[in-house]
DNA sequence: TTAAATAAGATACATTTTGTATCTTTATGC
DNA sequence: GCATAAAGATACAAAATGTATCTTATTTAA
């Protein structure tokens, strides 16, 4: 979908290559040693066209990981939940789906995203983006758990926040102990943890 | 205990004013944009004095950020971890311990501290003090369980992984929901999600 | 199809920060 | 009190910053 004929990009395609190289620095270059000048030069393209857009690295750094993680908030991958017939494999399948979504985005880059989050709270952006996902994961949470008291499964009645654990569990894993996650530590998620909490 | 007849400071007297120029610092500048020479002229040295002892300042922050959250992961607190004679209590102590020792060493220090660790994992001193740690965490959880069952609760047999969820959960809080923590929120972790994952 | 508008890219310049090196001064230990 | 180690001051070349101006390519709309 990129234009080929033309030698100078603009808009978008400049912007995605901006992000591009950016993240590709990232690789070797610790993000509080980043610089516009590598950034520029990784990017081929001038100075001037950074600073017409962020002061500092940090807030192109932000734009970047709000955007990135963009996908993990609209909960998109929501729509492939099925119900699989037992509370069970209901949460082992939102937990692989969530994990996925991880991966496919780049663990690294979601621990970004939440570190610099807290080096920003007055992020309106952000926040409205973070609170529509709370949202959905806590609808999403209660679809499931309807699904399994229907099927009469006995379910217990918690706090808001306690709905938020599946997704809790999934952020710890992949930001204290990345090497641990596969398909073994999700079901030891669902047995131990999952199930007791949320069942009779 | 500081030395005042001496104009110029020497040893861990100089470090530490170093140390908290740095996070005296991050108040108003972001990491990703603290440079030598901002934190020179904060602490009063020169920047001869930085150099010496850092290539970058992400090393600074890297070696604070170890050095402060020592007291987090030497598991002191621990000492003061008494038999209430109910595990409900017992862990309502744990985790209100674990929040204070967050908030005596200021969670966003802790945040950033793991922050700076997805950053860098070639940091054997850290990985050394972090496996301690776990290692302690693991003890503690096994002997408040222990006694538990000594005095008749029903304990679940676990993976040591799940043993990590009451600092797991502290830590997520932290990082995410810092505004939620309170006591109501610590009775709740323990009414909804340790007591019914750790017994029967 | 061409002209006007817009944004990219090149360049320049003063300022700040970096990284290194050298020298002087102060504190500490023997 | 003297030797030693480390702090602090200073200097300098190189890199990065922040801003401004000018040229050139691409888009838009007339």
């Amino acid at each position: 979908m990129t234009k080929q004929k033309n030698s100078r990009r603009r808009g978008n395609d400049l912007l995605d290559s901006l992000y591009n190289a950016t993240i590709k620095l990232t690789d070797t270059v610790k993000l509080t040693n980043l610089t516009f000048q590598q950034i520029a030069e990784e990017a081929n393209t001038s100075r001037a066209v950074l600073y017409r857009r962020w002061t500092t690295p940090f807030e192109l750094l932000q734009e970047i990981y709000n955007y990135k993680a963009k996908e993990l908030f609209d909960g998109s991958f929501f729509d492939k939940l099925k119900d699989n017939g037992s509370l069970r494999s209901d949460f082992l399948q939102l937990l692989t789906l969530f994990q996925n979504t991880y991966k496919k985005i780049g663990a690294e880059i979601i621990n970004n995203y939440y570190f610099l989050r807290t080096q920003d709270s007055d992020n309106s952006q952000e926040t409205e983006m973070h609170k529509n996902a709370v949202e959905k994961y806590l609808r999403t949470m209660e679809r499931i758990l309807q699904n399994a008291e229907t099927r009469g499964e006995k379910i217990k009645k918690v706090h808001h926040v306690t709905l938020m654990l599946p997704f809790d569990l999934i952020r710890t894993e992949n930001l204290i102990r990345p090497e641990n996650i596969n398909k073994n530590r999700l079901a030891t998620m669902v047995e131990e943890v999952l199930l007791p909490v949320f069942t009779e």
